[in-house]
DNA sequence: AATGAATGAGACTTCATTCAT
DNA sequence: CATGAATGAAGTCTCATTCAT
């Protein structure tokens, strides 16, 4: 997931006027599309869920779209730069592992419906050149994980019995998929849930010998 | 995922016409649904693919919603066939649950679209009265499970310090997920994909000190 | 075309608002429609033409309609001005002919972006009473080339052999469709262009045997 | 006016289904578009106009767009097969002009809409890609009557006094704005109107002294 | 005077579905 | 069985217009 070049909207939209009412639209949007899917929801029922007409959101977006689009972007700079900073702080592979989990759990917390769409509808998204940078973060994000793992192995402190490409798709996808039960505010803290992940994953669910 | 025969056709759909051809029609919607999402894919590509025009469809089906209910059910069919199988089989906690993921990366093998489709949209879909069948198939997925996982830990064969259902959710999505980037005929067998997702998630992928 | 005084403004707008602003935004108006054609062109990119955004244009205009009315009007209230000026000087039929060419010409010059609207707007804009008087202008203005053209006929000056009603649309179409392509300030001046034009659709561009 | 490129609408609408029925509906377009302008025409009104709903015609063309193209496109085939005629026989350059304007009455006669279209349209159609071929049908168009006239002045057959680009403005918008008041089966054919045009043209309208 | 935000009507377009052939 | 043509509902988007500030 890359922190994406921002399509320069040059055509209309303000980009200029009030950020906030932008984002608190934004919010309501990704909240509709992370319960009912894109492609299901209505421009309508985002102006309804924003308490406006249809019509009045292209004030501030171009389009469906773009409000699609801005979310994922947002969400995707905002987590690169959580990872990057993880990235770049030279710790051993069990450790930035650890980290990353944690800094995943806390994006999750912190941009769930985001999370949640990029879940669903990423996949059918990278066709259109628009989301190009989805691809683009995947393949980075790939870079980042599977490089660590590899760190590991070589470190003797993942195994080495385990085809490592599995063991990514393994880790990411047990990670991102919390996104589609998680609520922000229940039982445990995103720390909490990734500590468990994190034990889970790599100690295992058995009672040792 | 009950096995809820939900299929009878109350409508009009001649049954009379060859259930092979019925079955290949449903083959390649069932491939377009999961490429591209039910609400994206439009009735005429499917027929594209089918190799026919959109209204020709309808000789075999009621509704482009009776085709994705026809997918559903009859994986959610096959799929308790095999379930039941194992839970009738008075294994211990640990041989079940193994039995159990070996069990539903099979069916991945054998349904990867319809357990793709499953993943994307059944969330949205219990919402609606003929989609009910899903949700009294999660309950009774979770009702298997997460009784398994509460017998082991109970024997003492699972760990006790973990959240129980924080540990459901980890084995369920592990596996299910894998739907999403599985392909049948791919450098690892269903089986072999399953003894290392058990490796991982019953021992862990740190080595052991 | 007539210089029906239609411009009351029955409405709101502010005539106290300084007249020159008000001519500066109806030129910048003219231009665009002139250039895009009046349904083409939208509320905003006049005001974007005149740095302004679209709502303030409402200070101004009651609508889009009320500044395309008024450019007409006062384009034609002017037109009728010099025209009427020839028609009362008294001249031969074909002196006429030549001061009506050369006023249009003038009036071309001053107002091509008015011109050109009128050619392209006009026709289907007579159907709505507002804009009746397009065609008491075009009336009138058909009753004084028509007459003057039967006047020259008789008077032995114009060629009888030919059908008068093609005759005045071939000399109309003629001088108006220049407001198509003329620009001011190019190599020839509205009177230079006036000889020439004459001089073709008095004798024509064959070589005399 | 080119033999355009025709764009090769690859996405879905049937060229291949029946090519009469298409044309039918082509021509009630283009009689809308003409009478209305293209821009106030609504997709409805060409539906009402053929019989049909609106989405209807979405069975047969891409867009409202897409019928313009298709209707300016094939009337400027066929003209530039009718021009192309003339300008491959070897007249000389009066007996050239003369049947270039004959030919194009008779264009006139038989597209009445499209030229009317294409007379109101063309400007600021050009700016967008897919009508590129207005400016190059534009730019032969002027090639085969310039160089036709300056052929002609050089032969001492037309007058060396005139602005040429004048003259040639001047025979080009005479011919054409013919469209906009002509009505087939009218009291004159167009063979008879082209006659009269070039008597006009040729030698003027004034009495020879 | 001008802005920013919103309204509401209506435009173009898509698409599941129907049905005579 | 399948096609070709059409329907009708609904969806996205545009735009002239309004109005409080």
């Amino acid at each position: 997931m890359p922190n994406t070049a921002q399509t320069p909207s040059k055509k209309k939209t303000q980009v200029t006027a009030s950020p906030e009412r932008r984002r608190e639209l934004l919010d309501t949007a990704a909240e509709v599309f992370a319960a009912q899917g894109y492609n299901a929801t209505t421009v309508r029922e985002i102006a309804d869920a924003a308490g406006m007409l249809a019509g009045s959101l292209y004030y501030h977006f171009d389009s469906k779209e773009s409000m699609l689009d801005e979310i994922l972007s947002t969400f995707l700079t905002e987590l690169w730069e959580g990872y990057d900073a993880v990235l770049a702080a030279g710790l051993g592979p069990r450790e930035t592992i650890e980290a990353l989990v944690t800094e995943s759990f806390r994006e999750i917390d912190r941009h769930r419906a985001a999370v949640a769409i990029y879940q669903k509808e990423s996949k059918h998204l990278t066709a259109q050149p628009r989301f190009h940078y989805l691809s683009d973060s995947q393949q980075k994000f790939e870079k980042a994980w599977l490089g660590t793992l590899e760190r590991g192995v070589r470190a003797r402190v993942f195994r080495a019995d385990l085809d490592i490409r599995l063991t990514y798709r393994f880790v990411r996808d047990t990670v991102w998929v919390a996104a589609s039960w998680y609520r922000p505010g229940g039982q445990h803290s995103p720390d909490e849930i990734a500590r468990q992940y994190l034990s889970m994953v790599l100690d295992g669910i058995a009672v040792r010998p």
